[in-house]
DNA sequence: CGCGGGTTTGATGATGCTCAAGCCCGGTGG
DNA sequence: CCACCGGGCTTGAGCATCATCAAACCCGCG
């Protein structure tokens, strides 16, 4: 259950056996079905989530009723709307599951107490914020430069895994076009393969 | 000269007389010319910069030539390609004045030894980042939920100062789309008034 | 005065949206 | 076992938005 998190973990800083069982003692583990809510809006975002099996998305739904998918995450990553865990305020996300899944959960005040008590995992969640700042500002870029076709095309090769669990409709939503547009350019794409 | 970055802070933490003074010491003012680079594609960025006067804009060149501008930076504000600076990487950005402009700049060093001496200052460029990190969610979500015109009418709102200081093409660059679209953009706006 | 930039205006075309219908396929009930 | 239903994907036609190319305009400045 907590191998993943190890080796998330070693793959930014070194840590001993009796640090990593210390750090697990503040992670909640839970299982979760498909369609099951972590996070609506409205809510204070007080958790931390690290995907250990299956995929979830966060999303917003914007003042004409759209919804707009932010992130995906599947095994290895973390979701949580940083923005409302960070700042304390309401969140104008929705987080769910699309499958059943196996998350690692990781409480506020668990994660202020972890960090004191093993201080470098502060090092830790500075380079995971930045990560996210990083992928953040890499999506505006994309979405500044690129067509809706190059974004797929970057889409594919960044989370390749993804595309064989999320349905079609929730690709569109993140790229920014309708289900109908990705299906067009899909087509597109095979004819010249 | 400090003055401004006196409120600035004090807007987020309380200091002291003696530890603001401590502080302006880390900070190495300069005078600007306009078109003068403060970064470019390339260099990694060393330093971050707080302004005083003037304009400053931070932009990349995407493959295709055409340019995008990530930030625009007037008084009060901080520019930095923080991914460059933050991961010790060559930027991909841009950094240049559009006027004549009095800036503040403080070095990596520099910053690290004053966050050593007043540590109170590490919350206050924590809260800078997280600030930074929700503007750019903010401009994903605006790109993805709503059109030229409405991102319009929305940087009209959030940054009023610019638009008498900025060349309209840069605002038309920001916003994602070619001059020509901006200025049908204002005539259409200016009809309904 | 004439040059050069930034902006505006016009015509045309590409991209992606909307609305609507059809298709595919897995699940359910008769 | 088959008919039917529903969700997701595909396809088509028409339309809105914005880009591109080109020309005109405006205005400050040498």
């Amino acid at each position: 259950m907590f191998d993943l998190l190890r080796k998330h973990i070693e793959k930014r800083i070194s840590i001993s056996n009796k640090e990593f069982k210390h750090c697990c003692s503040f992670f909640v583990p839970r299982k979760l079905r498909k369609n099951q809510f972590l996070l609506q809006q409205g809510e204070i975002c007080k958790r931390l989530t690290f995907v250990n099996s299956g995929c979830l998305r966060e999303y917003t739904v914007d003042h004409k009723g759209n919804v707009h998918i932010i992130q995906f995450a599947i095994n290895d990553w973390w979701i949580a709307d940083m923005i409302s865990y960070l700042s304390i305020s309401p969140s104008t996300q929705y987080i769910d599951t699309l499958q059943t899944s196996e998350v690692l959960m990781l409480e506020r005040e668990s994660r202020e107490k972890m960090m004191q008590e093993i201080p470098k995992l502060e090092r830790f969640f500075r380079i995971l914020l930045e990560k996210k700042y990083i992928a953040s500002v890499k999506r505006i870029n994309d979405s500044l430069s690129a067509t809706a076709e190059e974004r797929y095309l970057s889409f594919l090769q960044t989370y390749p895994a993804l595309v064989e669990q999320v349905p079609q409709h929730d690709i569109a939503s993140y790229l920014g076009i309708t289900p109908q547009s990705l299906s067009r350019i899909r087509k597109e794409l095979s004819k010249k393969h």
